[in-house]
RNA sequence: GCCGGAGUGGCGGAAUAGGUAGACGCAAGGGACUUAAAAUCCCUCGGACGAUUUCGUCCGUGCCGGUUCAAUUCCGGCCUCCGGCACCA
């Protein structure tokens, strides 16, 4: 690094200016929108940070700089731009690192906030600090529970049974992150599954929607198509199988009722409801066995693809609907509960897993699908599981697949023993953690009135600043160790009760904090409803792609339910989504273990904001990231002098052409014309569509013309002042700090944020002279500078003169011309 | 296994409604300025071969084919890397 240090040119004053416009930006409240205007207003976001001890190097930078330059030109082109700033402060990572070091995770974020705020001032960004909100700050969580309340009444936020992760060693229930290998990440303790009474969310009631919404809004394809994975919809049918003696009705969902024909035996999962019931008391004993071992199995070991199929059979049959065959129970891991019905039919002919099961337990394999279109099919070496033709199927034989699937359930419909069903992928949000930094559910049990919601008056249920924040041994929350936190009374019948002490998920509190910002000292609600009239939806939201699933499709959710309820005027929040890539460093992605992380405080000290700021945005495409280099950073360096240079030494000059119109300019060099208006229209075009890194570029390019034109040019051109005014106006987004003091050493009045984004002059962009290329057969063999329309037997005589091109065409036929206007003639001779 | 994204000089990366591959920058080499260094400025910079004053020929965008006057770009088949999902019936 020291090395680093001395092979840099003395360079502008970053430190003076730096500090000198970051004052006046704050002197003049520069950076707080003025939210009552919102004629042309662009409400621009990036995904708040979570401020844990791990994540303190350049990505916070990169994730808001470069939208800020973006934001920030939008403004220059008249938008009323609002861009807040916050802190997605409660949750996991925070408490395992008080859970680690022993500092309350009340301290440690605040040192973090710290931090990231005087991180993100430094970059210069537009920010309005007047909005800043945290989400464990009980100013809003109350709002947290507020909404929390709202799903509550609405019957959208119900407590029942669920499958969790528990260790036993521990006694605590863990999440899906914390099981490493099925075994607990702390004490390797094999992990086993309960059944434990959690509270959700049900945003399956909007699979549908959400699958729907994805149409209507401008996000990346990949992530529309992650959520729609992740919803998984899936037509098909439900079949109701009818055990044989209790008359149980046991549905099935398949997306093939083509193969029913071929059902030769059912198969339940091990947490199946009926399981129970159907088990004879014979196959008791195997089938309680089983039941232990599946539930001893870790999540990531049960749904390994590769692990051969285990199950054991009930005892018991049931009647297959569509022709009265017997069929045997089985129970079986490879069926997820959680899933369609928690049981399937199945059909090992035509379902290769159902195939491997067949083989191995010497279960009946049934043909009742053909291949067509010249497939084979050979039931001894796997299932057959393409479309064909049913066999062996009664009255249906002879039907294609999907006339099949149709026919068959229509059958089943009329008989009362099925109907077309949807299915989906989707499952209810858990919300609820046995862990102490979050917002307490506002929740209380009452014996004689049950789940009782804390009346809105008494909110916030303020999370107790207990020091013992530690897991509890027992797995219930820390919370619960606080007699005076869990005893209270029943606001329903006064009786004696008690909180809920478990506390709700950080992505609760994410869900809706771009709501709040608007206002986020508003105390009637959770957000001002006439700033959010009017400044909602959010237009412009950056954050990574890792948030595809998570985060993203829960705050669309709460929109669509809050939009139901009457609270919102739309259901999708994010009208335009983008997502920055990852930066690596030297190829190797960055992290704290390896020891490579790129220090801002380091290369800012070095070289200024804006130079690294810029560096971030000429790495690579801000969608795709970049690699970051140490040495890398001093051709902007190097560039960012130069302008400072070259603006400084004509600084009279400037003075003098400050108002000069572009329109008003006399003869005006070509070349330089041409520069400037293209210069204008690729940044222009660049940073709209986030490619700061051409962009830049582009900057570079002009600024070695100006250079030029400086160099054999001494005598004073208006068109040449013009194109560094233009240059400070087109490089302040950019670079901030030091685009306001070349403004003012221009002769402009503070900001430059308040000037007007350059336009380009289209016609300056028709050449006169243009470079036309020839090719024989489709070689270059030489290049014109040429009249724009010149016709292609001009040209072709041109290239006939020439010796070079001529000598290709040596004894050789001309066979044809292709002639591209503006570009090429490509002569094919043989 | 399935679904995305990517593969271009020593390096980061440009350029695809098919039309001059390598913009811009870093590193490297040479030169100017300087007592010297830094900074600054100028030149060279994908490879091979042949000329020898800067020109010519051939090869070259992960690999193998195809379409075309012309392919980094389109089509088919592979390989590698990154991300996501993964017994979803």
């Amino acid at each position: 690094m020291s090395e680093t240090k001395q092979n840099i040119a003395p360079s502008y004053p970053f430190e003076r200016i730096d500090s000198k416009w970051r004052r006046y930006w704050e002197d003049t409240r520069f950076h707080e929108t003025d939210l009552s205007r919102y004629h042309n207003k662009l409400y621009s976001l990036v995904m708040f940070s979570y401020p844990s001890g791990d994540k303190l190097h350049v990505g916070h930078s990169y994730a808001f700089a470069l939208p800020d330059t973006w934001t920030r030109k939008k403004r220059m082109e008249g938008y009323n731009t609002f861009e807040p700033m916050g802190y997605d402060s409660f949750g996991l990572p925070a408490e395992n690192y008080a859970i680690k070091t022993g500092i309350h995770p009340r301290v440690s974020i605040a040192e973090n906030i710290q931090y990231i705020r005087k991180q993100l001032k430094e970059m210069g960004a537009m920010l309005d600090w007047s909005k800043e909100l945290a989400t464990s700050d009980p100013r809003y969580y109350k709002w947290t529970q507020w909404l929390f309340l709202k799903f509550f009444e609405e019957g959208m936020a119900v407590r029942k049974i669920a499958p969790v992760n528990w260790c036993p060693s521990c006694n605590t229930v863990l999440a899906n992150e914390q099981v490493v290998d099925g075994s607990c990440e702390r004490c390797e303790t094999e992990i086993i599954r309960k059944n434990l009474r959690q509270w959700f969310f049900r945003i399956t009631e909007y699979s549908d929607r959400l699958l729907e919404g994805l149409d209507k809004i401008d996000w990346p394809e990949r992530t529309k198509t992650m959520q729609r994975n992740w919803i998984g919809r899936s037509e098909g049918t439900e079949i109701v199988f009818t055990e044989e003696n209790t008359g149980e009705k046991i549905p099935v969902f398949t997306t093939r009722a083509d193969t029913l024909f071929g059902v030769s035996y059912l198969v339940l999962a091990p947490e199946h409801p009926l399981v129970e019931s159907v088990t004879t008391p014979d196959n008791r004993s195997e089938v309680d066995d089983y039941i232990y071992q599946a539930s001893k199995l870790s999540e990531i070991d049960r749904q390994s693809t590769v692990k051969e199929k285990t199950g054991v059979f009930t005892g018991s049959y049931c009647i297959n609907p569509i022709n009265g065959d017997r069929v045997p129970i089985w129970i079986a891991d490879y069926v997820l509960v959680s899933y369609g019905t928690g049981g399937v039919m199945a059909v090992p002919g035509h379902d290769q897993r159902d195939w491997e099961f067949a083989t191995k337990f010497n279960l009946e394999i049934r043909e009742v699908i053909k291949p067509t279109g010249g497939l084979k099919s050979d039931l001894n070496k796997g299932a057959f599981e393409n479309y064909g033709i049913m066999i062996n199927s009664a009255e249906f034989s002879g039907l294609n697949s999907k006339e099949g699937m149709k026919k068959v359930t229509e059958k089943l419909k009329s008989i009362n023993s099925g109907d077309f069903k949807i299915t989906f992928k989707l499952r209810d949000w858990l919300i609820s953690r046995q862990r102490y930094w979050g917002p307490p559910i506002p929740i209380i049990f009452c014996p004689k009135c049950g789940e009782v919601p804390v009346p809105e008056n008494e909110l916030p249920v303020l999370l107790p600043d207990i020091d013992d924040f530690m897991p509890t041994g027992d797995g219930r929350s820390p919370l619960a160790k606080s007699e005076e936190f869990v005893k209270t009374d029943c606001p329903k019948c006064g009786g004696k009760a008690e909180r809920e002490t478990e506390t709700m998920d950080t992505f609760v509190d994410s869900s809706w904090y771009f709501l709040r910002y608007l206002d986020p000292d508003y105390e009637k609600g959770p957000w001002n409803p006439e700033l959010a009239k009017k400044w909602l939806p959010v237009d412009m939201y950056i954050g990574g792609a890792e948030q595809a699933v998570m985060h993203l499709l829960y705050a669309r959710f709460f929109c669509m339910f809050l939009n139901d309820y009457g609270l919102l005027h739309f259901d999708e929040p994010f009208l335009k989504l983008r997502h920055q890539g990852t930066i690596t460093r030297a190829g190797a992605k960055i992290s704290k273990s390896k020891g490579n992380i790129v220090n801002p405080d380091e290369f800012i000290e070095l070289y200024g904001s804006d130079t690294f700021r810029m560096y971030l945005m000429f790495m690579g495409s801000y969608s795709l990231g970049g690699d970051w280099d140490d040495t890398g950073i001093i051709g902007i360096a190097r560039f960012l002098n130069r302008i400072y240079r070259i603006i400084e030494k004509h600084s009279k000059s400037l003075k003098k052409y400050m108002s000069s119109k572009y329109a008003g300019i006399e003869n005006k060099n070509p070349d330089l014309d041409y520069r400037l208006n293209l210069t204008i229209k690729r940044v222009s075009e660049d940073i709209e569509s986030l490619e700061f890194n051409t962009a830049v570029a582009a900057l570079m390019e002009l600024l070695n013309d100006l250079y030029k034109v400086d160099e054999q040019n001494a005598m004073e051109s208006e068109l040449f002042y013009y194109s560094l005014k233009t240059l400070i106006l087109l490089i302040a987004p950019m670079a901030p700090h030091l685009g306001e003091e070349l403004w003012e050493m221009a002769g402009g009045n503070p900001s430059v944020f308040n000037q007007k984004w350059p336009e380009y002059d289209r016609s300056a962009l028709d050449l006169d002279k243009i470079t036309m290329v020839i090719q024989i057969n489709g070689k270059l063999r030489g290049s014109f500078n040429v009249a724009a329309g010149m016709s292609e037997e001009s040209l072709f005589e041109l290239a006939l003169k020439e010796e070079k091109i001529s000598k290709h065409l040596g004894g050789k036929k001309v066979v044809k011309k292709i002639f591209v206007p503006g570009k090429l003639l490509n002569i094919v001779v043989k």
